[in-house]
DNA sequence: TACATTAATATGTAGGTACATATTCTTGTC
DNA sequence: GACAAGAATATGTACCTACATATTAATGTA
């Protein structure tokens, strides 16, 4: 007796959030301890262990150490963002993928880039523009800049054929990434650039990535009017 | 000799990692199964594998069963968003909360929320249009969709005290959610409804969310002019 | 009481074994 | 050669043990 049927991970992980859900546990309250939830459920320690890393990395429960597990007090909606290479969701699109290198040249950091680093101090990098476009029309305009300290190479990148954005993504891949997103209205150098019509909106992804502590990128793309971001999850 | 110390999991995985980036093994390519590795880095299956999930939740590599493990072809930023419950979103900014329901009735569902959940026909749900407030000024307005069928007991709920996004959040937990970013030009109504200048930029957010394949909710949340979304990791 | 030191404890991780599961590959049949 | 059935195999999971690590709780000292 006492047949011991195998626990899947899933299982407990869906029990403990069943025991959430019931208000069993409310929010800010203190779970049992993996062993004592392992002995309820009948598993082992570390099946516990598995289910709730899970509920942790969906913002379910907080983890710590000594410190117990307790249900998050402030329910969240986390999603994933996955932001592709620009040519690569053109492409899937069914577009045509070009790349044009507006400019390209060594400046100082204006402040808004100084605060995406978290720069206290101007410091020279290596700004370039460029403008993705699909099947010949504007799809997004960027506006990077890069850490000449951590990747020098990137002065002897021909960035007229070689896009930075893929060289980086290839070559420098990064430990830590921002993520800004807002609104912007267009403005007379947008309706150029981006055929957008002055004033209308578009939307905007500041991106700033390091490796570890050293900056690599920091860049600002302007969509195309229409744009959206989606993410199923 | 042979003093074989123990290999945390993220050193195998920065070690991996390693040789993709030092392109030992480039986009598409095949990497050594797991137990081969292990053998090579000197450490259990178990840590190569452990080292492995993290390569695949961040999109590094893909792995199936047989299959074996390859490096992604397309990398990604892949970036987790996470979106509070506004009230705590206002509070945490120092402001106070309000909220403010607008209109609340029962109707047949537009084309976008039909499209939003998948519907080929419109349903009758209740639509409830709410205006959050940060210190008295428009935060976000929401224009809510509930399913009636998967939430019933939400008629009975007093909406102008208790707020649709708290209620749900807290007892219809989701099991999927997708979401839609982008940017919208302000109209003659958000003018009144969020201190907008007409043609100005917003921010919007839709989310909509299942508990299995039941839906339960669909929202279009509409941000103050300047809001930002901000993720780091 | 205030503060530093030490003990206690819950989660995190490494290693190992056994088996499950999903594919791919091989082989057999027509 | 086409297709189906079965064998082979790499990853996935469950359970276990032993430690590591981070914190909290308890204790001792001034």
């Amino acid at each position: 007796m006492s047949e011991r049927r195998r626990h899947s991970w899933m299982e407990i992980r869906d029990s403990i959030r069943g025991l959430i859900l019931n208000a069993t546990y409310g929010p800010g309250d203190k779970l049992p301890r993996d062993e004592e939830l392992a002995l309820r459920f009948g598993c082992a320690r570390s099946t516990v262990h598995r289910a709730m890393r899970d509920l942790a990395q969906n913002g379910i429960v907080e983890r710590r150490r000594k410190g117990g597990t307790t249900v998050r007090r402030d329910p969240v909606t986390r999603a994933t963002l996955d932001i592709p290479i620009t040519r690569l969701e053109v492409e899937q699109r069914g577009y045509r993928y070009r790349h044009r290198l507006i400019r390209q040249s060594v400046q100082d950091t204006p402040p808004a880039i100084m605060a995406n680093f978290g720069f206290s101090e101007p410091r020279a990098m290596l700004r370039v523009e460029a403008l993705h476009l699909a099947d010949n029309r504007p799809y997004i305009f960027e506006d990077r800049w890069i850490s000449l300290e951590t990747v020098p190479e990137i002065t002897s990148v021909d960035l007229t054929h070689e896009n930075a954005n893929e060289w980086l993504v290839r070559n420098r891949p990064y430990s830590k990434c921002d993520l800004r997103l807002y609104a912007r209205t267009a403005t007379a150098g947008d309706r150029d650039m981006l055929q957008a019509q002055e004033g209308e909106a578009l939307f905007v992804m500041e991106r700033t990535t390091w490796i570890d502590a050293a900056p690599i990128t920091s860049l600002c793309a302007v969509a195309h009017p229409g744009y959206q971001l989606f993410t199923q999850g």
